[in-house]
DNA sequence: CGGCGTTAG
DNA sequence: TATTCTAACGCCG
């Protein structure tokens, strides 16, 4: 039997293109993108990298090197970000018949329809269209399984050779071997800081040496998942494409603000906000829930000040994804556990118990009307449309409204230049 | 089956 | 002064 081809399509410091695209002069400038809050380092281009500054890293302690670098530092711009990969991934999709999204800037092609010699040819054309349909440059690994796609992947950007794309199929197994011996467990996709330490205590260093590793030990003192990432390695596939995004089990929202929040006044109003942006998530899967979990965190970094972090959940009487009734009980949850006093740092909520809408309901004592329910979904329906095409939060419930003082600090937001019709690039 | 630990991006 | 957010899965009791 032929074996599969994987290639995995990964975006060049994605966070930090899409900025670059909307703004010329970051061209070949250290560039950073913070996380929610501007509280840490989440990409970096190129030259930010070789300055030292590091994945995670809170901005307060690299701020002397942005400073003498003049680094240009962006807060994040999700609805930017999001934007542009849908517009890369349906590039992508056009170039295979199975897509799967693994991630906001990766995705894996089943390349199995591509003639062996001409692989090469065509990763360097699906690099071309991405980058002339989209403004995004992109790196190709190529291998008989994901774990391998992901090491190739690796060994481009790592080497900046092979022109973008790097194909392993062609390649002797001592070549494959030699190279894998470049890379530390710890850089394999699937084995963390955890397994890594295990594999170490045992002689184990390098992705060439897990490939040769005992079996019976591997399933015995680790786990199946490693076992699975040494197969991958030997290049038995063992992880397929998935082309159909599963519906999610549980779906959190939870954002810690911007200054800390005493007033419950104001945690409602977030609370609410989260809640209605949790339920929207759960209806763009087709999904009613029957359980949610409401939580609130003082800030564990201030070791100064009162900590509390409570949480408490509840069962709906028959599973929904209307609005109203999620609030109801999210905020009757958030009472029952808040203590005034402290100063918050978070909320947030967690719906679970989450199964596909068409599931009929049944009901022991007949207070539930498929007729009401109806009645509900539609004008959720209709609330969710209004929204998609006038912008997030034209239309929304009376417990989310206020000044949002709360709300998470951006202070170097880039333009949202492709959702926002007030935001779009001007040129002077 | 729930809670915990690990991993991912 | 300052430290992201979300989700899945395996193991264990």
């Amino acid at each position: 039997m032929k074996p599969h081809v994987f290639a995995l399509v990964d975006c060049n410091n994605f966070y930090v293109s899409c900025e670059r695209l909307f703004c010329a002069e970051l061209r070949d400038r250290p560039v950073i993108v913070l996380s929610n809050n501007d509280g840490c380092v989440v990409a970096r281009s190129k030259e930010a990298k070789a300055l030292g500054i590091a994945m995670g890293q809170p901005l307060f302690q690299c701020q002397e090197l942005i400073t003498k670098h003049q680094v240009a530092v962006y807060s994040s711009n999700y609805a930017l970000y999001q934007e542009l990969s849908d517009r890369v991934m349906s590039v992508l999709k056009r170039c295979t018949p199975a897509l799967e999204v693994y991630s906001i800037d990766e995705a894996w092609l089943s390349l199995d329809h591509v003639p062996y010699d001409k692989l090469d040819q065509y990763a360097q054309q699906i690099r071309q269209r991405v980058l002339q349909e989209t403004g995004i440059p992109v790196s190709v690994g190529i291998a008989s399984t994901k774990t391998l796609s992901k090491v190739a992947c690796e060994l481009v950007k790592r080497h900046g050779m092979f022109d973008g794309v790097l194909n392993m199929l062609p390649w002797p197994e001592e070549e494959v071997d030699a190279w894998l011996a470049g890379i530390h467990v710890e850089d394999i996709w699937g084995i963390g800081p955890q397994l890594s330490k295990k594999l170490r205590a045992r002689g184990i260093y390098s992705a060439r040496n897990l490939k040769l590793a005992n079996h019976a030990w591997i399933r015995h003192y680790l786990n199946v998942t490693a076992q699975r990432v040494v197969l991958e390695l030997q290049g038995v596939s063992c992880l397929p494409i998935q082309i159909y995004a599963k519906p999610k089990k549980g779906i959190m929202v939870s954002l810690a603000f911007g200054r800390p929040v005493e007033e419950l006044g104001e945690l409602e109003e977030a609370l609410s906000t989260y809640t209605a942006s949790a339920a929207e998530t759960l209806r763009k899967q087709h999904s009613l829930t029957s359980q949610i979990h409401v939580f609130l965190q003082t800030n564990p970094f201030a070791k100064h000040i009162p900590q509390y972090a409570m949480s408490a959940s509840a069962s709906l009487p028959f599973a929904s994804a209307f609005t109203p009734d999620l609030l109801d009980l999210a905020l009757a949850l958030l009472h029952t556990i808040y203590r005034p006093g402290y100063q918050y740092k978070r909320t947030g909520i967690y719906l679970t118990q989450i199964r596909p809408h068409y599931v009929v309901q049944r009901d022991l004592f007949g207070i539930f009307s498929p007729e009401a329910f109806a009645r509900q979904m539609q004008l959720m329906t209709t609330v969710d449309e209004f929204n998609r095409y006038w912008g997030r939060n034209t239309l929304y419930f009376g417990t989310q409204a206020g000044c949002k003082a709360w709300f998470m600090k951006q202070t170097r937001r880039s333009q949202r230049a492709t959702t926002r019709w007030e935001e779009i690039l001007t040129v002077s």
